[in-house]
DNA sequence: ATGGTCGGCCTCCGA
């Protein structure tokens, strides 16, 4: 089976590249982020009309994070456990296909001399601690999406221009390998040890023609799911196409 | 010379 990640940036504004990309790929399950939408408003017609369940968490404007999946749909969380006053639509956590999945939109962190890199340095805590609890679960998970961190410098055009960035500042890159090191396998690496490629390129200053990206979308898989993992990917098509996303999808394919 | 990144939206904020 495959399963993708893909922050789509307004799922409304990207509906015909979200569906023609369905439609050529066939993901098992696909796990969406920065959806821009409340619930009531997200498409289901068109995505049921792909032969998709789905699954969401929305929010007006900002945020909001889906599965989708061609088989039923069972919700464990709607949140990330661990502060009952965040009510930002980032997490949605499910089991289908016999595995458990999370669709994570972890927040940007930007500027780091606001709140805002202390919130996002607060939620990679509560995800590690939330992790924990269910890798002793044992089972096949995968915890995927956009996770706004870039994690070595090889990871990204050019180290320098991302310095101070709150995507590679030390504490957000540490805050990720805590994560990963809690006994997680990152599914790009492993199967690509050496290779450059990357899933965001800015709208701006011609970052996808001159291809200045980062690889900051990760699928983060537990041992049981780790022992399957035949193939992982990053699909540049999507990015290149007319009204394009500024991410492109990453996927794996898990066997047996 | 002109333009300059998008998307959503209480025309600026967030990325």
């Amino acid at each position: 089976m495959t399963l993708a990640s893909w922050n789509v940036n307004s799922i409304k504004a990207r509906l015909a590249n979200v569906t023609a990309w369905i439609k050529s790929f066939k993901p098992d399950v696909l796990l969406l982020q920065e959806l821009k939408c409340q619930e009531e408003s997200f498409p289901v017609l068109e995505i049921r009309s792909l032969g998709y369940r789905h699954e969401t968490v929305g929010q007006k404007s900002y945020n909001g994070v889906a599965v989708l999946s061609t088989e039923p749909i069972a919700v464990r969380e709607r949140t990330l456990p661990g502060d009952e006053t965040d009510s930002q639509a980032r997490y949605l956590e499910v089991e289908t296909h016999g595995l458990v999945a999370a669709s994570i939109y972890l927040p940007n962190g930007n500027p780091v001399a606001s709140g805002k890199f202390g919130y996002k340095l607060a939620w990679m805590g509560r995800l590690a601690r939330h992790a924990e609890a269910l890798l002793r679960e044992e089972r096949v998970l995968v915890l995927g999406g956009d996770y706004n961190v870039i994690p070595q410098a090889e990871d990204c055009y050019d180290p320098q221009a991302w310095q101070g960035d709150a995507l590679f500042r030390p504490e957000s890159r540490q805050a990720f390998r805590t994560l990963v090191n809690l006994g997680f396998t990152e599914a790009y690496r492993q199967i690509h040890p050496k290779m450059r490629d990357y899933t965001f390129w800015d709208y701006q200053g011609g970052a996808w023609q001159n291809d200045l990206g980062v690889r900051i979308d990760h699928l983060l898989l537990s041992p049981q799911a780790a022992d399957r993992l035949a193939d992982c990917g990053i699909d540049r098509r999507p990015r290149g196409a007319d009204k394009a996303s500024d991410h492109t999808p990453i996927w794996c394919r898990l066997d047996r």
